[in-house]
DNA sequence: AACCGGTTCAACCGCGTACGA
DNA sequence: GTCGTACGCGGTTGAACCGGT
């Protein structure tokens, strides 16, 4: 238990709440429920603004609350819903049954949000992260982990967040020729760990511009971001071209951020529906 | 054992919104 | 339409905790 200095301001107490307060405010709201959270203070002989009293009831004492480590499954939620919403915590919190706001935020913040940097997704868009090459190497093992998680959901958000860690590492590895020695390069590409990125040819071929948001929604997983329009040349990619030819994984348009059409489909019930069990 | 820097998480703050007078 | 009040939400803070040296 946290002991802040309590202070004392219009002679209403702040900081960390004794197990005496606790049991104050527990042993009113069972009697009487918590009716106006202004008067409780009072009405309950707590010497704290009402605010106080219903953040640590909330947050805290709530008797539906669940304590302890998030579960795998709470994770893949979080990071879903926070993908199709971002820090809306309380509606995060409605669709995670004890769990509070409070703790799926600080979750998030501390935990959840390292996790996605590190694969190289960035946390508030959910999209690849264009990095710079030194962080491509530190970032591939987790890239490699996470392409290949058995991720499995009803909406298939995992599947997307798996296909963009799967861009964002072929990405990496693309990048590592012009900017690293060649045997790293060759002993990388030759792993039999990403043989499964070459489950069909890629056509590669040079783009021209930034990968629209269409291409971008539909043809990563047979192209893995590479344009392949029937303006294109059909000549094979030269790589011996620099790597800056390459498209941006990351949307440059802001019309790129949208919400992934997965997603968009079940939005409009989500925010209707908040307090809907179909997620 | 002592120190230090990073992490965690309960609690606070300020703002936005809903609602009634 | 406006004002005041109450509540909820997201961002931030800061003391405890933890691991490394």
């Amino acid at each position: 238990m946290m002991s802040r200095s309590p202070m004392l301001e219009n002679g209403v107490k702040k900081g960390p709440w004794t197990p005496e307060e606790d049991q104050k405010l527990v042993d009113y709201i069972e009697k009487y429920g918590h009716g106006s959270w202004r008067s409780l203070p009072n009405l309950a002989g707590l010497n704290r603004c009402g605010k106080s009293c219903r953040l640590r009831w909330t947050n805290y004492l709530r008797p539906d609350i669940i304590r302890g480590n998030f579960s795998d499954q709470e994770e893949q939620i979080i990071i879903n819903l926070h993908g199709a919403l971002g820090n809306k915590w309380s509606i995060i919190a409605r669709h995670l049954p004890g769990r509070t706001d409070n703790e799926i935020k600080n979750f998030w913040n501390t935990n959840l949000k390292k996790k996605l940097l590190q694969m190289g997704i960035d946390p508030i868009t959910h999209m690849p992260r264009n990095d710079p090459y030194l962080n491509n190497l530190s970032n591939l093992h987790h890239l490699l982990s996470f392409s290949t998680a058995p991720w499995d959901n009803p909406l298939g958000l995992h599947s997307q967040i798996t296909q963009l860690a799967r861009a964002q590492l072929l990405q990496n590895l693309w990048q590592l020729p012009s900017t690293s020695s060649p045997s790293l390069y060759n002993s990388l590409f030759n792993a039999q760990q990403i043989s499964y990125l070459q489950t069909s040819p890629i056509s590669v071929e040079p783009s021209e511009k930034p990968l629209s948001c269409e291409d971008y929604d539909g043809a990563m997983d047979d192209t893995l971001g590479f344009r392949n329009d029937s303006n294109q040349s059909e000549t094979p990619y030269d790589m011996s071209q620099s790597s800056s030819s390459l498209p941006n994984l990351i949307p440059t348009s802001l019309e790129c951020l949208k919400i992934p059409s997965v997603v968009e489909d079940k939005w409009e019930d989500l925010i209707n529906d908040e307090e809907s069990e179909s997620y």
